[in-house]
Parts: C-alpha cells; structure tokens; sequence
DNA sequence: CCTGCTGCTGACATTCATGTAGATAGCACT
DNA sequence: AGTGCTATCTACATGAATGTCAGCAGCAGG
C-alpha cells in the first residue's frame, strides 16, 4: 500500500501526553470499569496510536494502577479537607458527613472506589482507615455535644450512608427505575439519608 | 505426540452436564464477575473440555445469561415468598424488610446483582419494580398502623437498606478493614440497619 | 452384536489485545 | 542549517480466549 500522506505527527511534551492519556483512560475506566479498558480505544479517543499509550506507561496494568492512584489521591485530599476545615468546630457533627458525602459522590470517586473493591485479589492490603477515620472526626463532636454514645454507633451511621451511596453510584439508573420514583428523587434521597443521620446523632432534624 | 492412553471419557445426560456447568461458572461469576469468566477455567472446575461448554449453551454470553437468570429467578421467588408469607399480618411492617434483607444477602444475591447492574448497557431494560413493591407491601401495614407518611419516605427506608446490604456485599472485607471494627460487626451493623427501619418506620425499636 | 443417537474431545481457525522494533519527524539548542 | 533527543508512527510478534469441525465413545434399543 502506497503511504500517500504519512499523516501528520502531533508532538506533545511527555507531562502533557501523560495527562491527557490519563484523562481519556480514567474516563473510560469510569464508564466501563478496569477489565474492559482497551488501549486502542484510549488511544483513539485522544488521536494517538497505542503504542504511544505504552511508550509513556509501560504497560497496560501500569497505566490503570496510576489513573486509579490519580483518581484516589484526589478523593483522599478532599476527604482530609473536609475534616479538617476549620470554621467546622461551630457547624453539627453531621456536616463533616454532609462534605465528605459531597467529596465522595462528586466526579464518580464513589464509582471508582467500588470498581477498585471488585478488582482487588484478596491480597491487595491497601486497606486505608479511611471510614474509621471520619467517624473518629464526628464522633468526637458528638460526644462533646450530646453526652456519650458507643463509638460504634456512629461508625454504624457512616457506614450506612457510605455504602448507601457507593451503592448508589455503582447501580445508577437501574435502582431508579426499580423505585419508580419522579426525577428529583435521587438528591432528594441523599437529603434524606443525611437527615436520618443528624436525627441519630445531634438528636434534631 | 504419541497418544497414549486417550483419556477416558464420562457421559451424563444433558441436563445433569447443564446443571454441572451452572454451578460451576455460577461460581466463579459470583467470586470475579462476569467480565472475567473465562471457559477453560470452568470446564478445568469440573472436569470436562471447553467445546463441552459451548456444545450444552451454544456461546459464553449464551451461558452467562443463563447463569444470571437462574439465580435472579431464585431470588426473586424468594423475595415474593417474604412479601405473601401468611403469618405476616400479624407481625410488624418490617418483618417484611427483615426477610427480603435475609433472601437478599444469602448466596449471594446482592453480588450478582450488583455485578448485572454494572454490566448493564443502557437499553438492558430489565428494570423490575422489585423494590417498589417490596416497599408498597411495607407502606401498607405501615399505614394501617400508623396514621400517614408519604409513600418516599418508607421507599426511602427500603432503599437505604436495600443500597446498604448491595455495597456490603459488593465491597466486602474492604469495607470492614477500614472501619476497623470486630469480627461480629457485620451482622450487628445489619441488625442495627433493620432497628433503625423499625424505629423510622414504627416509632418503637 | 449391531446400530443410531448424541455427549464429548483434540486439533484447528479466528479474532483481538498487549507488547516489541525500527524508522520517522517534531522541536530545542547550537 | 545542523544535530541530538525523544515522542510518535507503522508493521509485526505473541499470546490468550472464543468458537468450529470431524470423529470418537458411551449407552439404549433392536
């Protein structure tokens, strides 16, 4: 076959190609989760060929190990600020719950999270405290404020809401339809859930 | 190769070849998920080749679906048994949650479905209003027995436990890990999800 | 003992995805 | 312009998974 014209090459800096590999893959991963991540599929998003792909990651298991790291590093950070931030010490308990449930369902960190407990062969270990960790941050508050309460408890209600949404993100549209609910329901609901969690814990809706 | 002893050959009926093959896959699709379901491995599992396989179900999407419809249809007369149960007027409305949990977590009937819902692409269109009748059969008695409430609200109920139980079994030991709790913690949280329903739902724990 | 039916198998075909190799071309710097 | 670096390309190699095919083998009925 007679090359014709070769086809013109666009030369991007490494850190530059590297983003916007990432960016494609990481959407695709979203959508479709790791096992059904094709490199041609990546590459033709983006106008590259796959070879390209490998050049800057090495390998196929290479590259979905730092979208995921990408991905998480970010989810962690905005879990830390949400604990953190400081004008809280004056806002309920709950509102630490109400950020990190914002933090977690924004940008499909909630999708990625479970995508990576499918995956994971047992031996994974990377078992971060994470939950533990927030509910340390409100239960803390809660007993300050309303007497005392098994640390369990609040763990339970964190619990619920996180796997609640993880859920949620995971089966999207479907659990809708089942419900048969109108539109709005969704936010509605996640309302809902941080509503029953300040009633448990502060007591008032 | 020499041929030497051309292994010998087992021959069952076709249902009983069928039956051994579901099992079998049903198996691995329960521990990896669809999408690494692969037909060497559960012809290894039980003994026989590959093309026996697509002999008994025609193509790998043929037998997954197969799979996926056998233990859907379990779960689903199980879920209806909870809900038509005769001695069930007597006890309170969340009895029926309380049972529809029990059929749900048992052999895995959260994963799967789980794992249906994330392979689902769009125009699947098997949304079953499963969980909008479960909660109609629960907003009746609730009714009956307690003045009103808008129907969301006990849907509402219904879905955070239902989403729950899914992520839990979904997630598994990742979950647990980062709460840091005991070993019994996951049956106690699934009791405490249940009292919290009681208690919304009921007024009394 | 023969004969038809069919469950089952080994060997092969096909497809598709990852990964490799060598050549090419854009860009910075002299 | 000339030159080195390397991002990118085309073409190919390799391996793994599904699916096909022709024949073998167990079993039931005559």
């Amino acid at each position: 076959m007679l090359p014709g014209t070769p086809k013109p090459r666009v030369r991007r800096t490494a850190a530059e190609a590297r983003v916007r590999i990432l960016d494609a893959a990481g959407a695709r991963l979203l959508a479709h989760g790791p096992a059904a991540l094709r490199l041609q599929e990546v590459a033709a998003d983006i106008g590259v060929s796959h070879p390209t792909i490998l050049h800057h990651f090495g390998s196929r298991e290479a590259l979905v190990r730092e979208v995921l790291n990408r991905e998480l590093s970010r989810l962690e950070e905005e879990l830390i600020a949400a604990v953190t931030t400081q004008p809280l010490d004056e806002a309920p308990p709950t509102e630490v719950l109400r950020r990190a449930m914002t933090a977690f369902t924004q940008s499909g960190s909630a999708r990625l999270f479970a995508f990576l407990a499918i995956e994971a062969t047992e031996g994974d270990a990377r078992s971060e405290p994470h939950l533990r960790r927030l509910a340390e941050a409100i239960h803390a508050r809660r007993l300050v404020r309303h007497g005392d309460a098994p640390f369990e408890d609040t763990m339970f209600v964190v619990l619920s809401v996180a796997l609640a949404v993880v859920a949620d993100a995971m089966l999207g549209g479907a659990v809708w339809d089942s419900t048969g609910l109108a539109k709005g329901a969704r936010q509605r609901f996640h309302d809902w859930l941080l509503g029953q969690a300040s009633l448990h814990i502060e007591g008032t809706p």
